[in-house]
DNA sequence: AACTATGCATAACATTCTTATGTATGTTTG
DNA sequence: CAAACATACATAAGAATGTTATGCATAGTT
């Protein structure tokens, strides 16, 4: 057996710390990017992060369904082939959205970053 | 009705971010300050982000717990005239946790600005 | 006397992941 | 050319980890 099985040569975080950013990734990369479909977004996240960060399509689906439920994306079904590729984009009020959320978790990380570095003592 | 009721003139991030966190905050606060009680956590939180981030007892005592039947926290119970107090410090273990934990939410973070930052058009 | 703060605890519920499974097409490789 | 791997969607059961509500009790403030 190996022993590098668990080891932090690609250092994968914990599941926990994505919790709560996936939209707000997902809300991101669809502002910088006009449209995206959802396996080139788990595609793209793992590319940028150095593999650091690999979203799984059972939590992306859900995502991408309830983001286009609450108006915020809108969809384009296309064929590849035969194939289906289901392209999002940003609603007008999901590039709010994005802005907002963008701006929460960049504060949030600052307080963050804050807490971890000072010394309470 | 006043229509400042959900401003952000004090904002409170959404509580989905504080997620996957909060243990991570816990064992920080500890390794800076040998020991510290619950509710004092809660406090200094509170203080060190300036109402930003509100610990809630509904969170925070079955983390302290959990925790500690992990092994990574060791417990001493005072009394304060006829109230309890219940000191929480790191143990050997807890130490090399809280340094791991604190190590990856920081690359995590770094990873998280990176993708908040660039643009990938 | 009433309200607020300190200090612990737990239970019902909600959210949001993971893991597993399912279906199907397209491409690479021994 | 068969097997393996990659692309591409979807959903359901279960785990993890919060919120909200509630409970109890002591201490300080108005």
């Amino acid at each position: 057996m190996f022993a590098f099985y668990n080891s932090n040569i690609t250092m994968i975080y914990s599941s926990e710390l994505i919790k709560g950013t996936l939209k707000t990734i997902v809300l991101k990369l669809l502002s910088d990017n006009n449209r995206m479909y959802g396996y080139e977004i788990t595609q793209k996240v793992k590319e940028l992060t150095g593999d650091k960060i690999q979203i799984t399509e059972g939590a992306l689906y859900p995502t991408l369904h309830a983001l286009e439920s609450d108006g915020l994306l809108s969809v384009e079904t296309e064929f590849i082939g035969k194939r289906v590729r289901k392209y999002y984009s940003l609603s007008t009020s999901g590039k709010q959205k994005s802005q907002e959320k963008i701006s929460e978790l960049a504060d949030f990380m600052n307080t963050m970053k804050y807490l971890l570095d000072i010394k309470t003592a």
